[in-house]
DNA sequence: CAAATTAGTGAAGGGTGTTAACCGTAAACG
DNA sequence: CGTTTACGGTTAACACCCTTCACTAATTTG
């Protein structure tokens, strides 16, 4: 027996699948509480000896792993929420709404963004399972991106304009943008996209490590500062203005709700 | 007695301070060699016993802080050094070849980078000694800035130009740049040494978290890029032909003595 | 029903930071 | 000068940490 339920899954299968999703949740707990996430402090807290955690991840580094990727996962929903409380015709408002996004939550859950974003040693264990499910932010980004470029059709560089080593890696991009819908002569947008992300990833690092004035961060005004500075890249330099007033709304309203907590 | 020798120490206090200077020595071998900075290694290592010490630093924490610091200071030596093999006149030069410096350094010591400009917890506790000792890498890029600003008089915001919290924080800079020499009205170049922080500590960073293609970062075409897109904004724009070659040499050098380590 | 896989246990080894009690020796004081 | 203090080190111990091993009870499988 055993061959199905109604989801194709055996018992053993949904109970082990069930304890995988415990494992992230009592690992965020522990996160979100500021403790360290360790094996112990998660296998304690779900009623468990330590040692039964070697039977779901080999190593306390697989479980950084797991939970970064469940982290990343769960945060780019949010971004995506943000986005779709905007018109699918405004493709810039959706995308800075959700960078925007992007900076609050990791100025909120700073230990949640090292642990995704600043772990030297995570990186190419990206691959538990569903890895191909299409989360992990940098899709999400990617696609607002595409979106504006199909309603503004900024200008992008021709292949030959590129540096060689550019044109290899927009040819044959490691980080899995949905760039089959691109024609070739316009992947250069893979570039555009490159340098958008070190833009953001550059400035709300800096803001989480906290090497910057205080009262700069909290203002949010060297974040709009970048965004203002790379939005003409992307064809938004006339929109701006609506735009600023979008993401200033939302970091307004983000350090309202970070007074009472 | 014990009133002074020729240098106003005690005998004590000189041996004190050569504990001081073995205890980071060991820290950055260790460092160096790939292993891990801990209270007993460093302590076997000095052929003493981890809780000896405690007699020195407070706590992991304050070691890690303590070789923070000076990994800081003698990094900010080779920047200074790299710069200094520019004639004075030539700021542009300088300035990019110190930045080039900054990268390749954080690309070839990812773990020091990582300890003095990624850890979260280290800022406010960078007060042991002689922290006003200005050496901290960022005096060295505000000077350097500052030279340029001197020699192509680059537009700056005027102070009400800013936004209101860019305005006080330049007022009152936190970071201590050599603001004294600059006349009120052209603050706005606080502002400016900010920006362009952001933009170099950004890249540097994600080329050193590994959060980017390989090809590119091994390259190094996305951080020319960077420095090509802000170096107008410090009037640098009809130079950066030459400076960009300036750089390109040293990455290209840099990258022929890592292939024999 | 018997066999095999699974999910848990406890004990143990080796690592970490940290505190406490102790002890010579070098400096400071009368 | 001798006495006292303070400094710089020790060992022992505690409380964590990751990890492995041997073992057991239950569940699935043939």
């Amino acid at each position: 027996m055993s061959v199905a339920q109604d989801d194709g899954l055996t018992r053993r299968e949904r109970q082990r699948e069930a304890t995988f999703e415990e494992i992230t949740r009592a690992s965020r707990e522990l996160l979100g509480q500021g403790a360290e996430l360790s094996l112990r402090a998660v296998a304690t807290k779900m009623g468990m000896t330590a040692p039964a955690l070697y039977r779901y991840v080999g190593s306390y580094q697989e479980l950084v792993d797991l939970v970064a990727y469940e982290i990343d996962k769960s945060a780019t929903a949010t971004f995506a929420a943000a986005a779709d409380r905007l018109p699918t015709d405004d493709a810039g408002g959706r995308l800075v709404v959700a960078v925007t996004e992007f900076r609050t939550w990791a100025l909120t859950n700073p230990r949640e963004f090292a642990l995704v974003f600043a772990n030297p040693i995570a990186e190419a264990a990206c691959v538990r399972r569903e890895m191909n499910t299409l989360a992990c932010s940098g899709h999400l980004f990617t696609d607002l991106m595409l979106e504006v470029w199909h309603q503004t059709h900024f200008a992008v560089p021709t292949l030959d304009e590129l540096p060689a080593a550019i044109r290899e890696s927009v040819l044959d991009p490691l980080i899995p943008a949905k760039v089959e819908k691109v024609p070739r002569e316009h992947l250069g947008l893979v570039w555009a996209y490159m340098q958008g992300w070190t833009q953001l990833y550059g400035v709300v690092a800096l803001e989480v490590m906290g090497h910057m004035d205080p009262r700069v961060i909290e203002s949010g005004e060297m974040f709009l500062d970048v965004i203002r500075n790379y939005a003409p890249r992307l064809g938004l330099g006339d929109e701006m203005p609506r735009l600023e007033a979008l993401m200033r709304a939302r970091i307004d309203s983000a350090a309202e709700s970070a007074v009472n907590d």
